[in-house]
DNA sequence: TCCCAGGGAGGAT
DNA sequence: ATCCTCCATGGG
């Protein structure tokens, strides 16, 4: 069944850049498909598989944005359901200016730099935590063209087919228990390599109730992140991927090879300062801002390849 | 052919 | 604690 709807202006806190948000491969899901000027991800609303697709239509400054769902047989109403999805997962309720304001760029805040040729880009929030998690472990070590591609391949080889009336098949991610018990060498099949025994045995914990996403949502940053590096191929970078885009806990600054070299030029005078000092720094001077800063400072040192 | 990709494990100091 | 090498695959 197909719906439309709106997402209007006023549920959108300060501006927002659909397009650049959507590019500026941050999430650690794959990148939104995109076809004339609306982006398209799927997922499970009341137990219905859909396609949603967004388009914007207001200005950046003054921001709306129309939505499109297609979902498997059922007179089932997700228009709600799917808008509320997009405002989270969109971050549409952050105070995107509030962040433009929370620095003194008079003392000189590096960040502040990056906030007008970066208007309107938001962090996003991951569609499913338990994608989120096995995407984030399969980044290490890897190309983003890699990984995007490897994670869809694993939602088509492994995730529930679902033909939309409109005759377009779409694949969910799968649950755990489908990549649980999935073999070694059929999962390597997909691109995630070496990393195909880290993604079976978190996706085993997950199973067995040994991890629970939804319990970590609970905890504080420290020990959330302490409980994700018990994992084998989780370490503080991919656990903060997770913390951040799966969890939205927005304190997390993944420190990648790019913030770790970004960090380093910008605010130690290029001194040799470890990943997890440079992540520390972030936290620590930027509060719940960190992630948001870590947004900014990656996107535009590669946009404007200052590193 | 060579090199690297949004890191982490296992080992040696 | 900090440093070192290797990891499997694809794309430049």
């Amino acid at each position: 069944m197909h719906e439309e709807a709106e997402i209007p202006r006023e549920r959108i806190e300060g501006p927002f850049d659909l397009e650049t948000t959507l590019l500026s491969g941050q999430t650690s899901e794959p990148q939104w498909d995109s076809e004339d000027g609306y982006y398209a991800d799927v997922e499970e609303f009341k137990g219905r598989a859909s396609r949603y697709r967004v388009c914007q239509t207001g200005t950046r400054d003054e921001p709306r944005l129309k939505v499109a769902i297609d979902s498997e047989d059922g007179d089932a109403c997700l228009a709600n359901d799917v808008t509320e999805h997009i405002v989270k997962v969109l971050r549409l309720d952050d105070d995107l200016n509030a962040f433009y304001g929370a620095f003194d760029s008079s003392k000189g805040d590096i960040v502040t730099r990056t906030f007008e040729p970066l208007k309107g880009l938001r962090l996003m929030r991951a569609n499913n935590l338990f994608e989120s998690l096995i995407s984030s472990i399969s980044t290490q070590h890897n190309s983003i063209a890699l990984w995007n591609k490897s994670v869809k391949l694993i939602r088509d080889m492994y995730g529930r087919a679902v033909q939309l009336p409109d005759g377009l098949t779409i694949h969910l991610f799968p649950k755990p228990e489908a990549l649980a018990s999935a073999s070694e060498q059929d999962l390597e099949r997909t691109g995630v390599a070496y990393r195909a025994k880290y993604v079976i045995e978190a996706a085993r914990r997950v199973r067995d109730g040994e991890l629970s996403l939804e319990e970590l949502q609970g905890h504080g940053y420290e020990t959330a992140k302490r409980k994700l590096m018990e994992l084998p191929g989780i370490g503080p970078k991919v656990a903060d991927c997770f913390l951040l885009y799966g969890l939205g806990k927005t304190e997390a600054a993944p420190v990648d090879i790019w913030i770790h070299r970004i960090v380093r030029k910008l605010y130690f005078h290029g001194a040799n300062v470890s990943t997890e000092k440079a992540a520390r720094f972030l936290r620590e001077r930027y509060g719940s801002w960190a992630g948001y800063v870590q947004l900014y400072l990656f996107h535009y040192a590669r946009q404007s390849r200052l590193m």
